[in-house]
DNA sequence: ACAAAAGTGTTTCAGGTACACCCATGG
DNA sequence: CCATGGGTGTACCTGAAACACTTTTGT
């Protein structure tokens, strides 16, 4: 097995992307449109290979993060979701992939550059329905991404993450139903979501001004997990 | 930045396993001696790089595990844990390594082969408590492993992974007890257990006699997830 | 007979769900 | 003054925790 000749292969490591916003009440994902070959002209999440072999994986998806939307690193949540690393799964030979998870308050139309004709936000639906098909295994990979997103928004404070600075507790609410894509009762979600420590603190003498009662503002809280977590709804389905 | 001379680098891909069994009521950990440069002598854990560059990531920790272990693929639960790519985590230069997750029944011990001197069941509290150093980044890597399992039990059905064919529901109860180092309430366990539905069913017949009443015997169910899960303990540390 | 482990019944209490209701503002 | 969304009170019920108690075996 290990002759004195044998020496392991070296591969191409790629870092891709899956950043997911919320735009209209919608779960929205980062996505770009191939200007070369393989998949030229087909969307594929946003991504590329390691600069050198001293950049380290997170920096690397930062860097391609800054390179595709142009946002702040504050206010940004991003964790590795995974490696990816099917033989088959790039034409051009054996590429491995490590995606990473990107979470974002709302952002303007970001621009194409690089080797990509486009970038743009598109619905999530559009994706997982196939109405929209993705280039390599990216199908996959986003599907994995959701995933997490769902379950760390039940156990973490990971919803704060896709609002900006401050937000209501509606805005929070809307957080919730797009990404579980359901309806939650607004007097219990506010309760939970205050009764929650750590989760949210009151910003002072902020209120927002729509049509109604004007909503208190509120900002990130120092915790990280929520103890009393906002569940999804299990067995009685009688939110609205 | 993409000039056209540019070309990606090629990095070494390894693949390591974190394979978790219970002995004697304890989570255990299997390390293995290196007999190699660099870090020669010192555990870590067991993993090697790819064969070639065909081979798939997880057909590579399974291969991992039969040359380490030669335990039958069934009753093996296997997982990504995550990539680890950290620029200067390997002194011959850089090398990324995807990490796995194994959980296994209680097994013989192991035999050691290859570049490996030695290969033992060690006590996962010898590592986490400092008394044993590991090669590389490993105690990084074991400490994510063992918080994906215990975080994994509550959420889902992973404790029978720890059980052989069939078991009893205080055998369960020691599987959880040894993850998350509590103590839990023999009673409110075996309601439970038997409550959660797809987790475990009766084996007919079967009985296992120690000291005291016999114990029903169960096997792992049908369910993947666990709908009223086992949580742990919170607030009230009044279990025992 | 007794110790020990398996398994059941029951009480208490916290928190989820549902929903009636009041509050504050814009049009 | 009324529509609209913000925010509070509360009844009901499920499930977690605690623990007394019965059952079934080995010695």
């Amino acid at each position: 097995m290990l002759d004195n000749k044998w020496a392991p292969p070296r591969v191409l490591v790629a870092v891709d992307l899956v950043i997911l916003t919320l735009r209209e009440a919608k779960l929205h994902v980062l996505l770009t449109e191939r200007g070369i070959d393989p998949f030229r002209g087909t969307y594929a999440l946003p991504g590329g290979f390691l600069n050198n072999d001293k950049e380290d994986l997170l920096a690397a998806a930062h860097r391609e993060l800054q390179e595709e939307t142009a946002l702040d690193p504050e206010n940004l949540h991003l964790e590795q979701l995974g490696a990816y690393g099917a033989p088959e799964r790039d034409p051009r030979g054996r590429v491995i992939s490590i995606a990473y998870l990107a979470i974002s308050p709302e952002l303007p139309e970001p621009s194409a550059g690089g080797d990509v004709t486009d970038a743009a936000w598109r619905l999530v639906d559009d994706v997982t329905s196939g109405r929209l098909t993705l280039a390599f295994d990216h199908h996959h990979i986003l599907e994995e991404g959701i995933e997490r997103a769902r379950s760390k928004l039940e156990r973490t404070t990971l919803a704060t993450a896709f609002c900006g600075e401050t937000f209501t507790i509606a805005d929070l609410q809307r957080v919730y139903e797009a990404v579980w894509g359901v309806r939650l009762d607004p007097r219990n979600f506010y309760r939970k979501a205050q009764h929650a420590p750590g989760f949210i603190v009151p910003v002072e003498a902020g209120r927002r001004s729509t049509r109604g009662r004007p909503a208190k503002l509120f900002r990130a809280g120092p915790s990280k997990v929520l103890q009393p977590p906002i569940t999804r709804p299990h067995a009685t389905w009688g939110n609205r």
